[in-house]
DNA sequence: AGCGCTAATTAGAGCGCTCTACAAGGTGAC
DNA sequence: GTCACCTTGTAGAGCGCTCTAATTAGCGCT
């Protein structure tokens, strides 16, 4: 399966190898006559330039890497279509790799993007420390889909969880509730500012926040409706940590018969395909996922254009109601 | 950002390029002390090979291009996770590309990978036309995870859609359903074969199958529900054309206050994470995706290797009784 | 000391392409 | 005819690495 390389090309076109490349290349210095006859030769061969060697004499790649923790989590391969979109706009490849939720997983992804020398790298999401994402940024340009305490050298993309919450809180006393839970999701990503925006959001109306422990799961949203309906004022509204704790919420609410929205409404967050279905229909929080994806490819190809300061953007969420939430019920 | 290379190592060690050379390949041929010292100066310089350089002048990538035409489908990704496994147990890595689920894209996805000369590609269901499949399997090695009607040339690994739809079956009748319906999932991929696999199991047992025609969506599961229970004689049991379909079914047959599993039985298709769900509680057919995913790359490295014959395998899919089944009723 | 043999190292020719610098062939103005 | 200038095409030196073949070092032995 020895394949026909350039000089294969020019040979039974009758020119010289470097016209070959010029017509691979799109370039305007070459008669149409030449290339038509290039153009023929190669297809006649079957000729298919090799991408290592190009990159190599080039001395650039046009590619994009993105690594994701995680392919089964919905929110970062629609942030990788994102990215895929801005990217062919750009006129570059995008090449993704993986690391399977295992964090050595996910520096041999790292070291496969750095080794492929790609013009710049969107991490989505690692568990790296700080410090090993300056590394990273420092061998090349890099934009990380994550929160930082301090912020990093790198640009940084990410949602503004805690507005989010605070969107739910105004939904929700909008509705008239005032007794309103959430059960958090613990210390995932994402989770702690969803609590401390939900705290704030209720402390910010005078109201006093409910929250309880939990994970992204749906165990953990039945154990935290168990928990609350048994307080002796349980709340009128449970904003959960996610789509997937609000639906063990809702069924732990339906086998104690407790009709939702009419006696509890119910709130998730992310907007998976879950919150859409006709038996859940859940109100819950919207992320602009391709939009992050196309952000983060911007910066970063404003990045590997020269821009030296670091930018860090905040993208904004939104509310999508639906019907697990409704008017409080008039009980006191 | 200039990176050093080889010869700067070389240089800051001392030695030849060439020694470099053997200790970033790990040959047994060079003695631990200038290993050591090789190393030192590497990391001094903070040296990285470059992967372009490296497969150009070896010939040889060590990756495998797995292009998907939907990181959205889970399906595919769990696939992919599998490649991953395989590959990385055979020391390989691994490159995704989408074609984000337009023709154009797939066609693109594939080129990237054609023109980075991978050692193999997997294929996840594109819509090429065969002749196209070929045309890419002449190139290089190929698997493909899609069902032909014509075996194609390269190998392929795809589901026992129909020993599904039979699984279903059995299922029903020995929980004593006769009256069993199929809400089908129109021309989508693999949903032929499922309602043919249907059909079959149910001639086989002298019962008359119930087909009605739908899609892979929540929608068509409530339009069949509601179709089939206008009928005169409604089915005891419902297989849908997927999870989704029977999410739809569902919900219909709750707004008719109709019981699962007790009055009606559903069954859905794919085991997603609908399906498990403590609201939903599907009983499903499970794809064994990942092990999928690891045929696919065990078939293509033994095709690297030298392998010349075709191969078709196809994998035994799974049923999982979940809490939307049960005896049928004793009607008639 | 000299020999054979293995282990360790190196020189140097590519891999398939890009890119700079230059050459050849027109064309038009004078 | 000569010169300037533009268009089109080409030679040839790399890009950073691998790999073959050759060289050198090291060691035990007579």
């Amino acid at each position: 399966m020895a394949q026909p390389t350039m000089d294969d090309v020019a040979a039974h076109a009758g020119v010289s190898r470097a016209l070959v490349s010029l017509v691979m290349r799109d370039s305007p210095r070459v008669s149409d006559a030449s290339r038509a006859k290039v153009l023929a030769s190669a297809s006649a061969l079957g000729y298919r330039p090799n991408a290592w060697a190009r990159n190599l004499a080039s001395g650039q790649t046009n590619t994009i890497g993105v690594m994701l923790n995680d392919l089964h989590n919905p929110y970062f391969t629609e942030v990788a279509e994102g990215v895929a979109a801005s990217a062919a706009e750009a006129g570059m490849e995008v090449l993704i790799t993986s690391g399977w939720q295992r964090e050595s997983g996910e520096q041999a992804a790292i070291e496969t993007l750095l080794n492929l020398r790609t013009d710049g790298i969107v991490i989505g999401a690692a568990r790296f420390a700080p410090s090993f994402f300056e590394e990273i940024a420092r061998q090349t340009p890099t934009v990380a889909l994550a929160k930082f305490d301090e912020p990093p050298s790198m640009d940084t993309v990410c949602i503004d969880e805690s507005r989010g919450a605070g969107l739910v809180v105004e939904h929700l006393v909008t509705l008239g509730h005032t007794r309103i839970a959430h059960v958090d999701g613990g210390t995932s990503p994402g989770a702690p500012e969803r609590r401390q925006g939900f705290v704030d959001a209720m402390y910010e109306r005078g109201l006093a926040p409910i929250t309880i422990s939990g994970e992204f799961d749906e165990h953990a949203g039945q154990e935290g409706a168990r928990n609350l309906m048994d307080l002796a004022e349980p709340p009128t509204a449970i904003f959960a940590a996610n789509d997937l704790s609000a639906t063990g919420v809702l069924a732990h609410l339906r086998t104690l018969d407790i009709a939702v929205p009419d006696d509890v409404s119910i709130v998730g967050y992310d907007d998976t395909v879950l919150a859409g279905l006709g038996a859940l229909s859940l109100t819950t929080i919207h992320q602009p996922r391709q939009l992050i994806g196309q952000r983060a490819t911007e910066l970063l190809i404003e990045r590997i254009n020269g821009r030296s300061e670091a930018t860090h953007e905040l993208i904004e969420p939104s509310l999508v109601v639906r019907s697990s939430t409704g008017p409080a019920a008039a009980s006191d």
